[in-house]
RNA sequence: CGGGGCGUAGCGCAGCCUGGUAGCGCACACGGUUCGGGACCGUGGAGUCGGAGGUUCAAAUCCUCUCGCCCCGACCA
C-alpha cells in the first residue's frame, strides 16, 4: 500500500477534547475521527486493526466450534418483553417506532434474540449443544460515553451464546469460552487478568471479566499474587488492617461522651483523639421496605452495589428523614438504642467502638458488636490498597483495568421466558441451559494502545497493527532509493507481508514522526547514505534500534524476527 | 441526572473583563531555496465568532434562552 494513496490524516497537534492516551494517539495518527458523543468514524489505519482484531475472534471462536452468524440490530419490543428487560432497562436503550406504530429498540445485546432462534429451532436433546456468535453492532444510549472509542454509545462486539442440556455442559461451554477468550488476548499482545464479576442485570450464577490493566480504565480489580484470587471491586472481598489497639480500649465501659457540632468521623476521631478504626459510620439509607442503617468502620467505605445486592435498591435519607425517623441530626446515629434493621460490614464483628449515641451532641464509647446491637453481616467496605485477600491473607493488590470481554453463565433466565426447550432422552421437556459471552473489539485496540505507546505515539503488537512493516524511502526523488524500496516492497508482499511504502514527497522528518505515530512495528529506512554503503536499516519502533542490513536480505531478517 | 469547563479558519489558541477594522501559530495552495527526526523566504485562499432572542448608534465582547462537546460523580446486560 501506497502512503500517498492511503487516507491517513495525521494531526501535529490533538484536538482538545481528547484525554485518553488512546483517544488523542488515534485521533493524532488518523485512525479516528468523532461524529458526536460516543460516535466514531474508524478511518482505513482503525479498520485494518478492527479487521486484524476479528480474524483473530473468529478463527479461536471457530476453534472451539461456535458458528457464526448475524442478527438483527432492530429488534421488535416483543421479545423484550418477554424477559422484562424491555421495563427493566432504563434510558439506556434506544426506543423507537416503526411506522406501524410498533415498538422497536435498537439492539444492546442479543440475549433475547438468539433465545426467540433457539425456541424456534431446538427440539431435542440431540441438537445440543450449540454454540453461536455474531461480530455485529451494538447500541447503548450511555449517560456518559468517554475516553474516545473505550465507552460509545454505538460499538461492535463479538457475542457468543451457548447452548447446553444441563449445567454441566454449560461449565464445558463456559471453560471453552475462557480458554478461547485467554487466546485472544494473548494473540493480541494484550496483558490481562481474568477476574470475577459481579453477573448484574444479566442474571445467572457465575460471571467473569477479561481485564487489560490500565490507567485509562473505569473498573478497578483486585488482585492477590499469593493465591490467584483475581475480582472486580463491585463484589472483591478483602480483610483491611485490624483495629490498632493500644491496650487501654478494652476497658472502655459503654458511656456517653458530649462531642457537641461534631459530626463526621474524622472530626469526633480528632476531637476524641481516637483512631478513625475504632468509629462505625453509620449510614442511614431508605429501601424499598423502609429505612434501614448501613454500618461500616471509620476508615472504611460502604460499597454502594455490595449492598445493593443484599437489599436491592436504596438510596441515602434526607436530612429532614433523619430527623424524623431516629429523632437525631445526621451527624450522631449510631447503631444502638434502635430497632432498625442493620446491614453491618462483616469487619465490625469483632472489636469496640464508638459511634453516635442517638442523642444530640453525643457518641457512645464502648460499643460491644453482637452486645449492644445485632445485625446482618456482609462484606459491604471497598476493597483498599494495604487490605489483605479474604482467602490467604497475603497483602492484595488494586489496579485500574479497562474490561475488555466478559463471560456469563446465564442458566435458564432467556430458555424460560422465551420457551426455549428441547425433550431429553426420556422425552421430558426441559429449558436449555445458556451461556452468553462478549468481547469488544474496540476496546481491544484502545487497550493496545493505552498498554503500548511512547511519546512518539502507537506501538502496536505486531498480531494486530494495520501493517506489518512501513517502508520509508527518503529521498523519492533519487532512482536507487525508489528502485530499492520498491524492491524490498515487492519482496516482502511476495511473502505475505503487508506493507506501507511512504511514497510521499515529504521531508525525512514527517515520514519519522508519521511512521512512529501510525505506529507500524517495524520500519525500513532507506537513504542515500546507506545505500552507497550497500545496506537499508531495519528498525524496531518499539526499542528504537536500527539494524544494518543489504537489502536482499530484508525479508529474511524479517522472518527471522517475526512472521507475516 | 448533579457538579465543573469549553465552543472564534481544518487543528491549537489569543481577543471578551473595559462594546467600535476578527488576529496568531500550524495545516492548505502557488513560486523559489532546501532535504536523515515535524525546514526557510515570499505570495495567497479560508471564519454565519455554536444557534436564537434582547440591550445598544454599534455585540465575538453585555443580558436571557438554547444546542453541542469535554472532565468529575451517579449510571453502565
Amino acid at each position: 500500500m501506497l502512503f500517498s494513496k492511503f487516507f491517513i490524516p495525521t494531526l501535529r497537534e490533538a484536538p482538545a477534547e481528547a484525554e485518553a492516551i488512546s483517544h488523542i494517539l488515534m485521533l493524532r495518527a488518523g485512525y479516528v475521527r468523532q461524529l458526536a458523543a460516543g460516535l466514531y468514524v474508524y478511518l482505513p489505519l482503525a479498520w485494518r486493526v478492527m479487521n486484524r482484531i476479528q480474524t483473530i475472534i473468529r478463527e479461536e471462536m471457530d476453534s472451539i466450534g461456535a458458528q457464526e452468524i448475524s442478527m438483527p440490530g432492530l429488534h421488535p419490543a416483543d421479545i423484550w418483553q418477554k424477559t422484562g428487560r424491555w421495563f427493566d432497562i432504563g434510558d439506556e436503550m434506544f426506543r423507537l417506532k416503526d411506522r406501524g406504530g410498533r415498538d422497536m429498540c435498537l439492539g444492546m445485546t442479543h440475549e433475547e434474540i438468539i433465545t426467540w432462534l433457539a425456541s424456534m429451532e431446538i427440539r431435542s436433546y440431540r441438537q445440543l449443544p450449540q454454540m453461536w456468535y455474531q461480530i455485529q453492532t451494538k447500541f447503548r444510549d450511555e449517560a456518559r460515553p468517554k475516553s474516545g472509542i473505550l465507552r460509545t454509545r454505538e460499538f461492535i462486539m463479538k457475542d457468543s451464546y451457548s447452548f447446553d442440556r444441563d449445567e454441566e455442559g454449560l461449565a464445558v461451554s463456559y471453560q471453552k469460552h475462557a480458554e478461547a477468550y485467554h487466546k485472544i488476548y494473548e494473540r493480541c499482545g494484550l496483558k490481562f487478568y481474568q477476574v470475577q464479576s459481579d453477573p448484574g442485570m444479566m442474571g445467572g450464577a457465575a460471571a467473569h471479566e477479561f481485564m487489560a490493566p490500565s490507567p485509562a480504565g473505569e473498573d478497578t480489580i483486585v488482585l492477590c499474587k499469593k493465591c490467584g484470587y483475581a475480582a472486580n471491586t463491585e463484589l472483591a472481598l478483602s480483610v483491611p488492617p485490624s483495629q490498632k489497639l493500644k491496650g487501654s480500649e478494652k476497658d472502655w465501659i459503654l458511656e456517653d461522651i458530649y462531642t457537641p457540632e461534631k459530626r463526621t468521623v474524622a472530626e469526633v476521631s480528632a476531637f476524641l483523639k481516637a483512631d478513625p478504626s475504632y468509629f462505625i459510620k453509620s449510614l442511614l439509607l431508605i429501601g424499598r421496605d423502609g429505612p434501614f442503617l448501613a454500618l461500616v468502620r471509620g476508615d472504611q467505605e460502604l460499597h454502594e452495589k455490595k449492598l445493593a445486592k443484599i437489599v436491592g435498591e436504596f438510596r441515602a435519607a434526607q436530612k429532614d428523614e433523619v430527623k424524623s425517623i431516629l429523632g437525631v441530626g445526621a451527624g450522631f446515629i449510631g447503631p444502638h438504642n434502635n430497632t432498625l434493621r442493620k446491614i453491618a460490614d462483616i469487619l465490625l464483628k469483632e472489636g469496640i467502638y464508638i459511634s453516635g449515641a442517638n442523642k444530640e451532641g453525643f457518641h457512645t464509647k464502648g460499643i460491644k458488636p453482637d452486645v449492644h446491637f445485632e445485625a446482618e453481616w456482609h462484606d459491604i467496605h471497598v476493597a483498599q490498597a494495604g487490605d489483605t485477600c479474604a482467602k490467604c491473607s497475603a497483602e492484595i493488590a488494586l489496579e485500574k483495568a479497562i474490561e475488555i470481554g466478559n463471560i456469563f453463565q446465564l442458566g435458564t433466565k432467556y430458555s424460560q421466558p422465551l420457551e426455549a426447550v428441547y425433550l431429553d432422552e426420556n422425552g421430558i421437556e426441559k429449558p436449555v441451559i445458556m451461556g452468553s459471552y462478549g468481547i469488544g473489539p474496540a476496546r481491544i485496540a484502545a487497550a493496545a494502545i493505552e498498554q503500548n505507546n511512547d511519546k512518539d505515539g502507537i506501538i502496536w503488537p505486531q498480531s494486530i497493527a494495520p501493517f506489518d512493516v512501513e517502508i520509508i524511502p527518503l529521498d523519492m526523488g533519487d532512482k536507487e532509493i525508489g528502485e530499492t524500496a520498491g524492491m524490498i516492497y515487492s519482496n516482502l508482499s511476495g511473502e505475505g507481508w503487508e506493507a506501507l511504502m511512504d511514497d510521499r514527497d515529504e521531508r525525512p522528518g514527517i515520514k519519522f514522526k508519521d511512521a512512529d505515530l501510525i505506529g507500524i512495528p517495524y520500519q525500513i529506512i532507506i537513504g542515500k547514505k546507506g545505500l552507497k554503503e550497500g545496506i537499508v536499516e531495519l528498525k524496531s519502533r518499539k526499542t528504537k534500534q536500527a539494524e544494518r542490513i543489504a537489502p536482499s536480505d530484508v525479508v529474511k531478517r524479517a522472518k527471522e524476527l517475526t512472521g507475516p
